[in-house]
DNA sequence: TTGACTAATAGTCGTTACGACTATAAAGAG
DNA sequence: CTCTTTATAGTCGTAACGACTATTAGTCAA
């Protein structure tokens, strides 16, 4: 078999289409995500990634989004950055039937607590390294997810979409130093942060105090360009997920 | 609406989940693609990417394995690379029904000519740059795939995939080349890739000549480094998608 | 057999990038 | 006032990289 060659509707076994979130932000300097608490089975109880199904006039992406605004109220945030992930189509990832989920990976800067949807007991923020297990394939995704931003922050400016629109360059260190993991030297990053062209641009005569400690970091916006050149690598690591 | 209680069976839409191949592999130096000639409406005449109905029983993955198996007769070839790209879901882009389509890359080094499947008039490589315009919103998916093969030669060993078992510098940068459709310099290509760990190893005592003329290469093998540090980053972009 | 022609391999040179540092400036806290 | 904190400036040695030139080892055509 390949394929039936009039599309007879249900000729083939149908699928349910949903979306899955992994939503990251920054909170008191650690990686936090979005998680619901399932209010029912299978799962009850469990952490899951926020999530539903596409509509029958929806694409994939507008029911990410839609999803999204439902469970954090943040519509269209200034910052919000969205991308598909990868598609999980394992038989048996849902007990109760076939799904096919796309996953989706968004950034925000300084959100708004979620209040919980529909069908969940309640949404949360949690931080990313107390988030598992949860329910379904989920860790997995999330792990996918993680992965994904990593990879992202070292050959796009990716990382602005977590800062807000005008932030200091401690700040998006920060940033990287969270997601990676690792610590990075200041002047160094400084200097490749501003010699990237396009990467930031300087707000004139604009300065702001961190938290009020140390001098007063001047302040910057997301520069024009999306990829960077050349690319922020991370230090000395032998072997990343391919 | 976010989630129907209790996912009961056709509750909501169902859709049709399709997966779409883009195989490209290179034949005489110049970077071809797998394609059908459809034989039915929509589009019958037209060329398409290969692909057909995932199975109940399968995950995506599995049902683009089969297919490309059914579309090529490469069922477990060596070198074989398959990749998810992404999943297109617009509402429309197939006029009959709703189909949500996972596009998987593949790559292949020397296949054998295909021959046509089920539904198909006829399969036939055919040379990227001539390959449009194709069926459907296949060539938005050619040209994503084509995107994702080149940024994916510069952080991962992919390019030995395009190569056979054994293979010279030469060949290997001409993968590089093609795909890019840019000239390396071969001194350089030579000393990165040499001094880049686990990206290939020699073949000892081994020599080929490649097609006859000029002195004969070295061998090699495919490394055991899946990522490769520093990235082999290709000449003078300024802007790459992201 | 001899002299193009071709492709592989070796090596050079100057510039830039980068990691590890040190030093200075400007704020708040006690 | 001084200690602490954070931002910013600059230095220095090494490694990487782009642009070359040179040499080697084959085929091919006269």
């Amino acid at each position: 078999m390949t394929m039936p060659t009039g599309y007879d509707k249900y000729a083939f076994e149908p699928f349910a289409v949903t979306v899955d979130l992994a939503v990251f932000t920054l909170r008191a300097g650690a990686l936090h995500v979005l998680l619901v608490e399932r209010g029912q089975e299978p799962y009850a109880g469990h952490w899951a990634l926020p999530g539903g199904f596409v509509l029958p006039t929806e694409s994939a992406e507008t029911a990410a989004r839609r999803e999204l605004a439902e469970e954090t109220g943040l519509s269209d945030v200034g910052g919000l950055h969205l991308e598909q992930l990868r598609t999980y189509s394992e038989p048996g990832r849902d007990p109760r039937m076939r799904v096919v989920s796309v996953a989706f990976t968004a950034l925000v800067p300084d959100p708004p607590e979620p209040h919980a949807g529909s069908d969940a007991a309640q949404a949360r923020w949690l931080p990313y390294d107390t988030a598992k297990p949860l329910a379904f394939d989920h860790d997995r995704i999330l792990a996918d997810a993680h992965d994904r931003v990593g990879a992202r922050l070292e050959y796009t400016c990716l990382a602005t979409a977590f800062c807000p629109p005008e932030f200091t360059l401690g700040e998006l260190q920060r940033v990287y130093e969270t997601v990676w993991g690792t610590a990075l030297d200041r002047p160094n990053f400084r200097r490749k942060v501003l010699a990237t062209p396009g990467f930031v641009e300087p707000v004139p005569g604009a300065a702001r105090l961190t938290g009020g400690r140390g001098k007063p970091a001047a302040l910057y916006r997301a520069g024009a360009v999306t990829t960077l050149h050349p690319p922020l690598l991370r230090p000395s690591r032998e072997g990343r997920p391919a």
